[in-house]
DNA sequence: GCCCAACTTTACACAATGTCAAGTCGCTGA
DNA sequence: TCAGCGACTTGACATTGTGTAAAGTTGGGC
């Protein structure tokens, strides 16, 4: 979509993703979006409630154009538990770095914002079925450790798998992706798998 | 210490603390805090240079009259690594309730402050320490797993101590604090301990 | 009795969100 | 062709919280 034919909304979504992308988007201020749109700030407000709306919005918006359906979707795939467990977190790692830029703000705005807290609620439970989803095939080969109900084992794989640990793997250690991925599968297997 | 003994600057303290106590204390303004310490908001600039000076000041405070220094130091009298280990989870994994409340707001604040960022890796890296500590402890009595290097292992351990992960699990999850200090000790056994 | 330090009082600058009302402009349909 | 409508702009304003400034008060030590 060029950006002549989209849309006012789209425009105003696209350069909400721009400027949270960009250097400090934390400090994205409603008349920098509006700006980069080239709309007035006003405009914003014709299209969404308020910036935490368009932060919602924006969220929905970039997990669409990244498509994270279909991403996920290849992991439900896999023959094996195990394999299962790969790919999961392979697909899901490789995208929290897409998403987190968003995220970030997101859940910044979840601190004051209960629309905002709601919006991350939903998003962390569908990452949460995905582990659950992962947990169940392991359990299904006989191959999740004996010692864990599934309940807990996804609390664990989804702490393993969340976007603060991902954080924290990334930028307060100083590991590279590759690195990252491998860390986590790694406890991952060590955690659940049966040994 | 009685309420009338302190000195003003005690007094804005413990009322800081308080109001980050209780129900939202992300919500605490400065007038809130002046409020309950029963001075002007600007006696608090008089004895903190900003809101954010002052979180700091506070998180300090409560780490003072809570002690974290001897509670960690419990865990450096273990004979064995695996001792140590567990000794190390548990009393980090008890004082993060304590402090939570606070570190929740200097993290929030820690977002747009840099002097505040800077207290929040001060502490990290502290934590990050003892972590390293127990890993070498493992490493000394050869039960680290032989797959990792301690600075890995440290990184790994860190993720699983870390305040967000705490939160994750006894929020998001809805574990109680001693389910979570088992949950997070099984896995640190399972992630760094040969087998 | 004077002074000083600590604190109060009042006022204000500033940034950002969000609201309001009137104005512009281009397209569409009678 | 032009009246009207929808989408957007313009500019003003309310609100909330941080932080600064300056003058006033007060109590204790010398």
């Amino acid at each position: 979509m060029s950006e002549a034919t989209m849309s006012t909304r789209e425009r105003i979504l696209a350069s909400a993703h721009a400027a949270l992308l960009d250097g400090n988007g934390l400090a994205a201020r409603m008349s920098d979006i509006a700006r980069l749109a080239g709309v007035s700030r006003q405009a914003l407000y014709l299209h969404f409630k308020s910036r935490s709306a368009l932060l919602i919005a924006t969220t929905r918006y970039v997990d669409e154009i990244e498509d994270v359906n279909s991403r996920l979707a290849a992991s439900r795939a896999a023959t094996s538990g195990r394999e299962r467990l790969n790919l999961f977190i392979t697909a899901w790692g490789n995208y929290i770095p897409i998403i987190h830029p968003i995220a970030r703000v997101l859940l910044a705005a979840a601190e004051t914002d209960a629309a905002a807290a709601e919006a991350w609620a939903d998003r962390t439970a569908a990452v949460r079925q995905g582990c659950a989803a992962a947990v169940a095939a392991l359990a299904r080969d006989g191959d999740l450790a004996p010692d864990l109900d599934e309940r807990s084992a996804t609390d664990q794989l989804n702490v393993l798998q969340s976007y603060r640990t991902w954080e924290q793997l990334r930028f307060e250690a100083g590991l590279d992706q590759r690195t990252y991925l491998d860390v986590i599968i790694r406890m991952a297997h060590r955690v659940l798998v049966r040994h």
